[in-house]
DNA sequence: ACGCTCGGGACCCCCCGTTAGT
DNA sequence: ACTAACGGGGGGTCCCGAGCGT
């Protein structure tokens, strides 16, 4: 067994226990366990437990950090969701999580606000809005739906959900007003 | 001092560290500390770390879940959101928890269905929305604004803020289809 | 309420608490629950818990060690034997109730080496045995029949034991040599 | 060093340290420093306080109990008869020790009554007692016998005391009826 | 002034994250 | 790379003094 797989598995294992259990929830042991390894090994491949669930969020979280488009926001999966909020919380202990986090959060608001200037520049989005404030809006529906998704609400009806998605976009749409 | 002055006391210092540190990152030790007590007596007011913490939620929690207005999202404050994403985060392990915060969440949806339909059959509000969905879209804001709150992201202008979601209420208002 | 009242329901209900979970597993809450009183009190009467313990032995030990005859010994009732052990357990590390349980066993070897060594000159029991052997047995069988009465193993048939005991004594009469 | 030869001395050394401060008296801590290690590794090889107690008693117990012949009753060693009563004590708390307790004094009162019904068949030992009598009267001699060692009640003569119950044994012996 | 409610430490079991030795 | 061990707490509980209320 070479030492990349080993890295891979430990990965996708801890991803899973993180994700299951929370951060803090999630003992080194458990996630041995899943990944049918002992507790020891992991010491060579990643300093600390903070330093693994870095890697895990690196891994699998910049993917699941709003990235569904807001069409989609009624159907994130629990276990994607767990993730994020895990990050947020131990965001608040671990500086490193939290710069993380942060150049997420705040990558994935310029990239937004990139696009919407652009559509305000093409005249396709109302441009009395700052870029910054609809994409903070749509931070925080996608934080927001990691949370519905995280609990177990009952869904609404998806075709519903989009059409008010569609209502909402062209209420910002230029030439709307 | 009285008993009861000292459960407020342990509750509003567990409130703190809890909402400063997360449910598992606060010690019993840490919380006796702001109360200025020592570890023992709480457990002749509360029966374990859960218990308190279910007690915090009560006192706490509800009037914080999704009772700040649309409009003022933007300004939630980070010590009041920390506790309901906590909840939402202890609501994985803890039955008791996620019974509590799934009330709340169910309270509050029916809530403002109730309030949207009334809307809704009152003319002011589209009716070829489903009450759920649109309750659903504010639940997705308000969770959502617990975590931009809880993280360190910059405010963005509230005067634009307001103006963007009066926009979008007013493009689910009836007769501006 | 007087004071001697008090003092007197707590010995009965540390005793019985005693009993049933035995010195360590009692708590001073257990007793005064059991006693219907706080736990502060308790310190009024008796300076600690091992001076509780001492004087429920004072009270209502010295009537319980070795007092039922020996064809008896397979109905010792559970509670009555238990402080008996608890003594013995207690005597290993408290000198005082050593000194007491010491005084006690003293007292029952002389009394029961007594009534033997008279059972001898009468000519009803065999002279050849020093009382003391004999009353050592007794002793072992009544100290016995405690552990047994305090375990829960199942009774064996009286009638059958009561034989076996009659078989017994009458082998060390004198003349059934 | 191997883990076997570590369970091999914390058995030891809990043997000795439960013999003589008692279950409860001794401290995981208490143990772990006569064995000199730490208090961490002891949950690695059982899985709490009442299953290392269990395990000692399994391996320093069994073959102190009712395996010497009544004829050495009177020279019990304390130390050896200490572990006796104190699984008699931590039964009355821990539920898991008092199966195992339990258990063990079911199986040995059967291999005697065994060894007694064969002793019966062969026409050796009077058959009209039960052998669960017999096994009883045993039972209690030698648990009695613990007590008496455990206490420091002055020694018998052994020759009388042998030549006792070499007259009792023959008492129930087949036809000295 | 007595007697109870309340608070104070101390400690215990358990377990966890982590590192040497094989 | 894994087995075995290490301390450091974490939660929980207990036995026991001070200080208010009757």
């Amino acid at each position: 067994v070479t030492a990349e797989q080993t890295r891979a598995e430990l990965l996708s294992a801890a991803a899973r226990v993180f994700a299951r259990k929370g951060y803090d929830g999630a003992s080194i042991g458990d996630i041995c366990a899943e990944a049918g390894l002992s507790t020891g090994p992991v010491y060579a491949h990643y300093g600390s437990k903070a330093e693994l669930f870095v890697a895990v969020l690196r891994e699998h979280g910049h993917r699941q950090f709003l990235t569904i488009g807001g069409s989609a926001f009624d159907r994130r999966r629990p276990e994607q969701a767990a993730l994020v909020i895990e990050a947020v919380v131990a965001a608040k202990r671990d500086p490193e999580v939290a710069d993380l986090v942060s150049s997420w959060l705040r990558g994935g608001e310029e990239r937004l606000a990139g696009s919407i200037e652009a559509a305000q520049r093409a005249g396709t989005l109302d441009d009395t809005f700052r870029p910054e404030t609809l994409g903070r809006l749509a931070t925080m529906l996608g934080l927001g739906s990691c949370l519905t998704a995280a609990l177990d609400v009952p869904a609404v009806d998806h075709d519903d959900w989009s059409r008010l998605i569609a209502t909402l976009v062209d209420s910002v749409r230029a030439g709307d007003r």
